[in-house]
DNA sequence: CAGAATCCCAATGGATACTG
DNA sequence: CAGTATCCATTGGGATTCTG
């Protein structure tokens, strides 16, 4: 593993930084929802998924649960009933992904109204 | 302000939930790199924001600076020397947010050998 | 030095139709 | 029901050039 990128020389400001491509996939359109939404229900399966989180495709909710699939943050299960049933739940590690989101949100929740006074002034002073 | 949108009534899973426009602009390529940089560094210029963080164009580095203080996250002091000079500083509000961000970081670094495990055994069982 | 203006390519993501 | 495969519009973002 850590042949070229030695422990501890991780810099934010380096395109390579695993922070980035953290954030960046925390930061896409569908990702933190679909983290929130197992966070608050627990276990779903795909289709209730898609009708708890309004307006996401078909793609893009399966692309979503892939990639967090792939990074060991959900856990895809699949029952052998016809047809098939398969159901998602976050692993430990979604969970603690799940509190960190929420310390985001909770900034955002807390900011918005400064936020939107900042862009009218600015607006404004154009 | 709050004509059609009632406090309290805030779902993540409606698309115009601040908290959604809010992730997305924090996971774009170079937002939080900026943030970061600001916060590590205190007061910079404009050229100086170019040559520590890695790899940003002129383009990039305005449109993002443009965009945080449009959100009251960084203010933009001008002296009118010859050629002017531009500084940029974090707010109150972006010092909070910086710190939001931190958290964010340090769990995609604590986890960051977690979600590589997962990812290759992900990859070997394709 | 700071930044505005173009041009242009690659990636996102939406709509739709098809398979087991 | 769950997922795949296309097609296509929009956007993000890089390279370059120009101005005060």
């Amino acid at each position: 593993m850590d042949t070229d990128q030695v422990r501890g020389k991780w810099d934010a400001t380096k395109g390579a930084c695993p922070t980035r491509q953290v954030l960046g996939r925390i930061g896409d359109t569908w990702t933190m929802l679909v983290i929130s939404t197992l966070e608050k229900h627990g276990t779903l399966r795909s289709g209730q998924l898609k009708s708890v989180i309004e307006g996401i495709t078909q793609k893009m909710l399966t692309q979503t649960l892939r990639h967090l699939e792939r990074d060991g943050v959900v856990r895809r299960d699949v029952l052998p009933t016809v047809p098939v049933t398969v159901s998602y739940t976050l692993t430990p590690l979604g969970l603690s992904l799940a509190a960190a989101v929420a310390t985001m949100r909770t900034w955002a929740y807390d900011h918005m109204d400064e936020i939107a006074e900042a862009r009218d002034e600015y607006d404004a002073n154009i």
